[in-house]
DNA sequence: GTATTTGCAAATACTTTGCAAAACC
DNA sequence: GGTTTTGCAAAGTATTTGCAAATAC
């Protein structure tokens, strides 16, 4: 249900791919596939939104970048594949990285009460970002 | 855009929403509104999957239940409103609590590095499920 | 030259919505 | 009795897929 297959297949190197991964490695926060043709489009104006979600999805396969869930109903993509925490502003939408050292000693925890064999976790902060709170208190 | 507005409105008592709410309390695990509408079917057969999504939204705006998400295509349901970690089995998608104590220093943490003013947080394991590895081993 | 990838359009999966009839208070 | 809720079917949104032409190696 879960586990893809695709892993290690050896993809080519296409421009798409190319301006694809290059445009979402360099923003800060985490677009949605479509933001991120937009992005794309600028630098291959005839690039196909589903050219765009098979990139991400073979990109996020290969661990070279990956998807997140913020419980909206698009995914979001983050250039970064290293594990880290992310937070999300519940005013404008917009999701961070939380760049803070991981706290490994929570799957020790749950390994015990739960009996799974845990093998990884993800801190998912909400709260209201600087410039939406800023709009507030000025 | 994320919050919605319709908290605190009245809801009547139907037995639709009744029994969608008694099934889906009695859970230890927490299904996707097409497994709720099928248990749901056994005591109301005419029950229709718009109505258990309609009043699965209500029930979420009202904080009587939560939405969950796991970057599934779906959303799972959670009869318990109060904050909690989960844990997801990578092998057969099942969804768990982890009843184990919130840890709020991570929010500490969180403020002072990305200057959001944080509300919340909430961690999500993966790994595989004793019944999972339950099968492998024997 | 062969296998992969693309753009396009159609299909799919999940969820939401419009509407008239039924149920609630 | 007026308002909310329901069942049904249709619509909506995000994503995936089939296919022939183009591209990569």
């Amino acid at each position: 249900m879960m586990q893809t297959e695709s892993r290690h297949k050896i993809l080519r190197q296409t421009n798409q791919r190319k301006i694809i991964l290059e445009e979402l490695q360099c923003l800060t926060c985490h677009p949605t596939a479509a933001a991120l043709h937009d992005l794309v489009k600028k630098r291959l104006p005839r690039v196909s939104l589903g050219t765009v979600y098979r990139n991400l999805e073979l990109l996020s396969d290969c661990g070279t970048i990956q998807k997140l869930d913020f419980g909206e109903p698009h995914k979001r993509f983050d250039g970064n594949p290293t594990p880290h925490y992310h937070v999300n502003c519940q005013q404008c939408g917009r999701v961070d990285d939380v760049p803070m050292p991981l706290h490994p000693i929570l799957e020790d925890e749950a390994s015990i009460i739960t009996h799974y064999q845990i093998s990884g976790h993800h801190v998912a902060f909400s709260g209201v970002c600087p410039h939406c709170h800023g709009k507030k208190s000025d």
